[in-house]
DNA sequence: AACGACAATGACAATCATTTTCATTTCTGA
DNA sequence: TCAGAAATGAAAATGATTGTCATTGTCGTT
């Protein structure tokens, strides 16, 4: 049931670890690999869900994904130059737990993201 | 050359200062004012251009709008009956100001919200 | 080898937010 | 009042992403 095709895993590698779906294709086309865009899309997601890669956003709304390492993390984005870096969010986690228990919530989930200027730009 | 219709703007006030473009345009369709999607779109770019409202996205790309200096708070959404709960999000401001302080980064804003089950579902 | 069940694939169509086009209407200043 | 600029919006275009579905590959069993 593992959809995650391992050639779209290796050519995100090959790509430094950070394109767009439409990115990843077009690489492996340009290297002769014989494979469609629906079969890019539907491996990332898994790659996705199996917390192998991070789907983060563009400014233009674009999906882009990225290696990353395990667990779960957020991340703190330059508005300018695009540069992100991964953040500890050990009490985020607490602050949804709690929350989510005043109000009767169960399973949950959440995300968290922090932008701004970075100290280079 | 103002673009930025103030119909525009009393409606992303009147949303909560946090709405997606269709949205606003759905509130204002609702309202029984005659405006269309189009000029929806062009006034929101402008708010941003003019610097008064952020321009944010949600988890499927789709792009969000928010008042700019405004005290903003967080959601509390059912992925069940898709109710939503306003909640206070003071952890998180000092959460998010002490991690930008800690990277260096200015002019810092995020989004936050939780998403589970609630107790009617 | 031949079969069947089922997962994986990909060409193509559909969806949906957003942008562009363009004709029409409204404003504004002389 | 009139001309030109700006604003508006309906409809078409765009582009990323998702859905459909027929075909192909895989694998365990006879």
């Amino acid at each position: 049931m593992s959809r995650s095709n391992p050639r779209v895993l290796k050519t995100l590698e090959r790509a430094g670890g950070f394109a767009s779906a439409q990115e990843v294709h077009q690489l492996m086309q340009g290297a002769g690999e014989r494979i469609g865009l629906t079969t890019v899309y539907r491996s990332l997601q898994s790659l996705v869900t199996e917390e192998k890669v991070d789907l983060l956003r563009r400014d233009d709304g674009e999906a882009i994904y990225r290696l990353c390492g395990q667990g779960h993390h957020h991340h703190l984005l330059c508005k300018v130059c695009g540069v992100t870096v991964e953040i500890e969010g050990g009490a985020i986690e607490k602050w949804a737990k709690s929350i989510a228990a005043e109000n009767g919530f169960r399973d949950v989930g959440h995300t968290a993201e922090i932008f701004g200027t970075c100290s280079n730009c």
